[in-house]
DNA sequence: GCTGTCCTCCGACAGATGTAGTAGATTGCC
DNA sequence: GGCAATCTACTACATCTGTCGGAGGACAGC
């Protein structure tokens, strides 16, 4: 499973709110459909070619895409400074492409965006419908509790710091 | 607070997945953000004119539309079967919108979409996300914690049933 | 050196979306 | 009955996105 441990994303999201990127931009990046597509490809497949990003469309989605449109797409991401390009010797002529924006960071901005559209930006019932309709493992819900108690104690925190401080 | 309690969320997350909404629909409904906006405008004054709605816009986003700007992206919303229209004998001539789908609908359609660009249609990560990154009040929290425990009973209770027949 | 292959760059085009103007119907009022 | 306000319907247009083709450069093999 890819669920060794959620430690990786939950430090991620630390990392990210200590950046004090968490709030305040309300939309930092606008990607269509395709170009999270690729973007996504980008990430699993770490730095790769456009024919290394096509191919792997083709294997794990059956998308078939024309060459070129993978790599307008790369462009157009590039430009959008989702991912960088480089010339790499060992990759012939052709462009390496790296992802430059985390996934997590993507899913923010989405989650951000989706929160203030139709919540205002409240999150609680964001958490709430992704919890009652989507299924969960049991060792997720075990996982999930661990973060509400988590959540709980820096509440508490908070409190005790505001009254006696 | 609009936190009054959760249930309502909940009954109404639980009446779609009694629907057989909730999985297998990668993207139900597509909308822009300002139809979005306007979607919202309507589910938040209930039934209203064109006039209405871009009143309602203004007031609260301080966002000027034209009117026929309004018009339009209603009846988009109407060709896309978001909202209905009909005349009231109440309003002159005009047209009265109602919103046809909720919001809870949409927010969900968009969650599903993102779980399966972000995480293969995996909840967890975003909900991790959601709790790490976003706040929450105290009462969030215990409202959270129960449903968690509730989660918990399901899966335990299927367990049961699962080996008991 | 020619040819085939692969790559990059540029241009193209259709559909969706955001935004709004205009024309013509309807209605209230003098 | 005519004018002003308001509404609907239609049209328009710029931008973004998804998708791709073609021109031309670089390189491997004959």
């Amino acid at each position: 499973m890819a669920w060794a441990g959620l430690s990786w994303l939950v430090d991620v999201c630390f990392t990210l709110e200590a950046c004090g990127m968490t709030r305040s931009h309300r939309r930092e990046i606008e990607l269509g459909d395709a170009e999270l597509e690729i973007l996504k490809a980008l990430w699993e497949t770490g730095p790769a070619t456009v024919r290394e990003v096509m191919n792997r469309l083709r294997e794990t989605s059956g998308r078939e895409l024309a060459y070129t449109t993978v790599q307008t797409t790369l462009t157009r991401l590039e430009k959008k400074g989702c991912v960088t390009s480089r010339k790499a010797a060992d990759s012939g002529q052709a462009h390496v492409f790296r992802a430059k924006v985390s996934r997590e960071r993507i899913s923010q901005s989405r989650l951000r965006a989706l929160l203030e559209q139709l919540y205002d930006g409240s999150a609680a019932p964001l958490v709430v419908q992704l919890m009652e309709t989507e299924r969960f493992t049991p060792d997720e819900i075990v996982q999930l509790q661990s973060l509400i108690e988590r959540l709980d104690d820096v509440a508490v925190n908070k409190k005790k710091k505001g009254k006696g401080g």
